[in-house]
DNA sequence: GGCGCAAGGCTAATCCAATTAGCCAACCCC
DNA sequence: GGGGTTGGCTAATTGGATTAGCCTTGCGCC
């Protein structure tokens, strides 16, 4: 019997093509069967099922947060807000079963929070500019709106023809009005 | 063996009551365990989980909707949103539990569809007054709102002490501005 | 007042995913 | 080319969902 070369990299990546697939939740079986091996096997870079969700979700976080980086980069106030609302968006769309498998409350968890609070805080850097509690009542609208809109859109949940596009756009200019 | 008394509608009460006591997603034996009964015993009630799950998430739209329709009986246009956005967030923080275990996309499930439906359908009544794409586009912003800020304060993805209430009114007008 | 029968419990059994135990080959370093 | 570690595997355990089939309860009806 072969070496099969996981990592729990690559089971993150084998994972992440499960997701894309559609199948639902992960599970251990699955990923073995798409990563040629045995269940027990992953059990040798991983603790767990709950470990390797962790992992998933650090890695989609740390994408995210790539993404919203390059997006924000150079960007201050309402240009910076209105680019981290856009690509936070966008990767939502482009990625909607990753999008789902993101954990709504990363900090606190040891695997997720360093990706957590780096998403969490090039969103602080779009609301820099803001005093102190101004600052926070916009983090955290910037935050909801983002998140809300992301889950209906990945959920499939806005059945009308008419054009997502411009509504988000209408959201997002209340949201950086002056 | 006396009988135990239940219902499709008993076990729905039973399930909230599991819910609300925090142990993570359902399960028919908790539920059994709960109710007095066997698991097996459940299945003479309903068709299995998924049919329990939905009819638990119908209770909960039902519930949430006669919430709603009662904070914007009588309102209209910006009364009617901020009234709408206001009960929506209280349900959620009065019921966090019940709000996570609420699907995103109740439309399309025959279980779910009708309660789902009636929900909207007072959200939509909030946006009344705005004609064709504006009042799309509208009920969207309040959907992406209402459900990002409940679904955040519901995981308690809101660490900082600065006053949540605060934030929200800030969202809310920014929402309902002329 | 008792009979017939559906409804609603139960036990036993099945299936399937997660996980653990313990074996053994493959690979790496010397 | 031997020794230890790594990473597969098979077998076994556990626990939840679900199904099959039995048996009593309780109600309607004679």
């Amino acid at each position: 019997m072969p070496r099969a070369g996981l990592s729990p990299a690559a089971l993150v990546d084998v994972a992440l093509e499960e997701l894309d697939a559609g199948g639902g939740p992960l599970s251990i079986s699955a990923i073995a069967a798409r990563a040629g091996v045995k269940p027990p096997s992953i059990y040798k870079h991983v603790a767990g099922l709950a470990e390797l969700e962790a992992l998933v979700g650090a890695r989609i976080y740390d994408d995210l947060g790539h993404e919203l980086e390059a997006a924000t980069a150079g960007l201050e106030r309402a240009d910076a807000a209105r680019a981290f609302l856009h690509a936070y968006r966008a990767f939502a769309v482009r990625h909607p079963e990753r999008y789902r498998a993101l954990p709504v409350h990363p900090l606190g968890h040891p695997l997720l929070e360093a990706a957590g609070e780096r998403v969490l805080g090039i969103a602080a850097r779009a609301v820099d500019g803001l005093s102190g509690d101004d600052a926070i009542h916009a983090l955290r609208a910037l935050r909801a709106a983002a998140h809300g809109f992301a889950t209906l859109e990945a959920a499939g949940g806005f059945g009308l023809a008419t054009d997502v596009d411009a509504s988000f756009d209408r959201l997002v200019d209340r949201l950086v009005a002056p």
